[in-house]
DNA sequence: AAGTGGTCTAGACCACGAA
DNA sequence: TCGTGGTCTAGACCACTTG
């Protein structure tokens, strides 16, 4: 990789030098201007070209180690991860989404979309108040046309007031958050079991009751807030769906 | 929080100072000797304190943000993450951790146990050459003397050689890697599926034929190596089984 | 021996928050 | 104003890898 000697860091922006450097190089890795395993310059390289301490390169480079941009070997150098070991699955995604990048056309039938007080289970996963209004979305899923998944959303409305006039048929709850409301979801928990599925379930999902279905209990933070912002039961047809996740550490 | 003067941090240990200064807050942490809110010493305390340089201190204060043991406000200081807020979900834990974390004694019952030739799916997720030697490990796994999963792993050899030889009934594979072989593990992909179990499976599990089972395949990859160190096909009863997981961003 | 990352030091200036 | 974390510097010693 060759540096632009000195050139592209800026040392009166408010950015941080070190991030400077983060995203120089990741921007030539996403461009495909540094290949796979490719070496990047050394911390003391740095320090020469771009006239920065060997913290402030040490700090960049370990950053993107963690980001797993880039894996370091002591004594040989850094190196740039090649896509296959990169996080490949996405984490925090929709269904629609979810749909989206497998290939099928997401589609959606609205049970229910109204405002009601939450019951005990609700309350007590999004930690709200017994008597407290959140807003419920219960949806038939549809991939193709078949019914795949039921998932029944309630969400917390002092995040996002007004959203029970959105019409969700075709809509992907989670970009609306972003979109419309700016809200940068963070994290989210999944509870997963298999489980028969009841008759109702299984009437919905045009298949045999009993039959295993993937049983998805999910609570979704926002970035910066202590309280979820949505609790989902979620039913997925177990001969249809399997579900991807990507774990750290 | 008092710090003991000086005292706790061994300047020839091989391990980093700001390692040690982690692990020394983390159980302060998890004892409850520090409170959920509860302010840290200061990165200038610990300088003072401790007899460290202030970067010391705060390379150990910073990773401990990024682990979520606690978080950081500019001009305030460091406080103990409230466990709600927390990651509570291990990510990445062997069945026996797992059941340990649950209160359930782990047992496991060994299937199989040697070294074979893989075959077409386990070379593949393993990117092993086809007539590569794997080491193949199929257990059942018990919580309370309760059958509870079938789990079938198949491990790159190259990364732990002499594996073949330990038994496994009562020991974790994970631990082994770390504990044995200084291997740390770095990340997972799961896919999970909702399937009826098969004779054999419901026979292993104690359970009836075509009953819910939570069937797992996940790869796990080891820091620094580009290909994975096992693959494994894991079974588990819907009705005793719930799988937590945490996703990000 | 030379190059690399891993760690550590003893300073420094800044922006932010609370008093 | 003072204490806090956020960043940065210019050195240093070490362990590891490669020639």
């Amino acid at each position: 990789m060759q540096l632009e000697n000195n050139s592209s860091i800026d040392r009166h922006s408010p950015v941080p030098i070190y991030h400077q450097i983060k995203e120089l190089i990741k921007e030539k890795i996403e461009k495909g201007e540094l290949k796979p395993d490719e070496k990047l310059p050394s911390e003391t390289e740095m320090e020469d070209k771009l006239g920065v301490s060997r913290m402030t390169a040490s700090k960049a480079l370990s950053q993107l180690e963690n980001e797993d941009y880039i894996y370091r070997e002591q004594g040989k150098g850094s190196f740039v991860t090649p896509p296959k070991m990169r996080n490949s699955l996405l984490s925090l995604t929709s269904f629609s989404e979810d749909m989206e990048q497998r290939g099928f056309q997401p589609g959606g039938k609205i049970l229910k979309s109204e405002i009601i007080k939450g019951n005990k289970i609700v309350a007590a996963e999004l930690e709200t108040e017994p008597e407290e209004e959140v807003f419920a979305l219960h949806r038939i899923r549809l991939a193709d046309e078949e019914p795949l998944a039921i998932e029944k959303s309630y969400i917390r409305t002092s995040y996002c007031k007004g959203i029970e006039k959105i019409n969700f048929t075709n809509r992907s709850l989670y970009s609306t958050f972003e979109e419309k409301y700016g809200i940068q979801l963070h994290k989210a928990e999944k509870a997963i079991e298999a489980v028969p599925a009841t008759k109702v379930q299984a009437k919905q999902l045009n298949i045999d009751a009993g039959e295993p279905v993937l049983s998805v209990d999910q609570t979704t933070h926002v970035k910066g807030e202590r309280n979820p912002i949505e609790y989902m039961e979620a039913v997925y047809r177990g001969d249809q769906y399997k579900l991807l996740v990507q774990l750290d550490r």
